[in-house]
DNA sequence: AGTTGATTTTAGGTGCACCTAAATTTAGGT
DNA sequence: ACCTAAATTTAGGTGCACCTAAAATCAACT
């Protein structure tokens, strides 16, 4: 893989994963970027050299602030490139992860700024998700996954998490952006769901209620 | 750098090398790749194991049908793009190739289709060369080099070659795309030219002259 | 035909991102 | 505290595209 393209896969997984507190586990990463667990202590050792993370051996990784500046540059491309997708070419939202995935890698900050002006300077992409500023601030529009709410809450879809096959799952479970939902029932167990969406009543798992993001109504 | 991205620039170079005869030289190819002749030696072997091309030891290469098939998707793609770059983010003809260069590599069949259909199914790009079908046909329009016409000829500019630094001079030099320009004189030794652009006299290297193509007018 | 000079290929080596398997460190239960 | 299981790092190795320098081949001129 091209020398650019992994390290900001890396940095764009450690700072994905490391949304709640400070450090990222290496094997956590590893099976994020779906690369041995050895593999990426190489790497992490050599982004370290390069003043883009900190590493403390055996307790795991964190960005440093120009880490972070550029973890922020490639969320903020993939999500104009999904914009792009979606906008211009017609896709649909569940079509556009791994396409947008591989146009962020060979974007010059020129066309950066000429596709965000485009396309109107959007705030959210696709899936709702927000696009952060060309200084790497986020709108800080709240929400949370719908794993945390209970039963009788009401809540709107905000964004979906663009990982995996969740987005497909999605997709055929008519959990769209903007639809509303009822949480009719949450089982103890293993947290998963069953939601009102329209008429009908629809099963969830909650790995998929972890990232699908909404807000109360 | 990445696996397909060699094999697509290898087989883009040797398309438009041999664009006279047959054969091209291994070293020929390498100048234009700006590759070392080894490197390009042992590459050459690797493709001709993928039946990309054929290989005549000391004589040259040349590109077998799906090599000449894959060559003509990369420059439909690289079109495609360059048609993008102008006219949805408002790039000058002469900015374009580098970005368009890296955009082709990562460009799904899928992609190519609905950026073609975005565009409007457009026949030729900003520099006026035509864009490959799906198929791979090319449409036939006929045009000659600058350094081909005579003293007196009155021709009109269809398209220049996106290599090199060409662009930027015919660009500053005001020969943009569609001009009408006529030949005042032509030197005998080395082939340069004087031409009349609009109301002022301008020089033309032979090397540029090769580079920008015309029809009479 | 033989030598010479240019072109081309071979040989050996680099850096990079990845892998697997073995060694090391850490953390949790008794 | 100790021992064990899990997580992590180290060690050694692969494939790839590239490089440089030496060897082989071709072509052209006497």
């Amino acid at each position: 893989m091209a020398k650019n393209q992994s390290t900001e896969d890396y940095l764009k997984g450690i700072y994905k994963l490391q949304h709640n507190g400070k450090g990222v586990a290496t094997s956590e990463l590893a099976k994020h970027l779906k690369i041995g667990d050895g593999s990426v202590t190489g790497m992490i050792k050599k982004l370290a050299a390069k003043r883009l993370v900190h590493h403390t051996p055996y307790k795991g990784v964190s960005l440093t602030a120009s880490g972070k500046r550029l973890a922020v540059q490639m969320i903020r491309r993939h999500r104009l490139w999904e914009m792009f997708l979606v906008k211009f070419l017609g896709y649909r939202w569940d079509e556009i992860h791994d396409e947008a995935e591989r146009l962020e890698h060979v974007t010059s900050q020129e066309m950066e700024r000429r596709l965000d002006k485009a396309l109107g300077y959007p705030k959210v992409d696709p899936h709702g998700d927000p696009i952060p500023t060309m200084n790497g601030e986020f709108d800080g529009t709240a929400y949370s996954p719908l794993s945390e709410f209970e039963v009788g809450d009401r809540v709107k879809i905000i964004r979906v998490d663009d990982d995996q096959g969740v987005l497909q799952l999605a997709a055929t479970l008519g959990l769209g952006l903007n639809k509303n939902l009822t949480v009719k029932e949450k089982m103890k167990f293993d947290g998963s769901m069953i939601v009102k969406v329209g008429p009908k009543e629809q099963f969830i798992s909650q790995r998929i209620a972890k990232s699908i993001f909404v807000r109360v109504v």
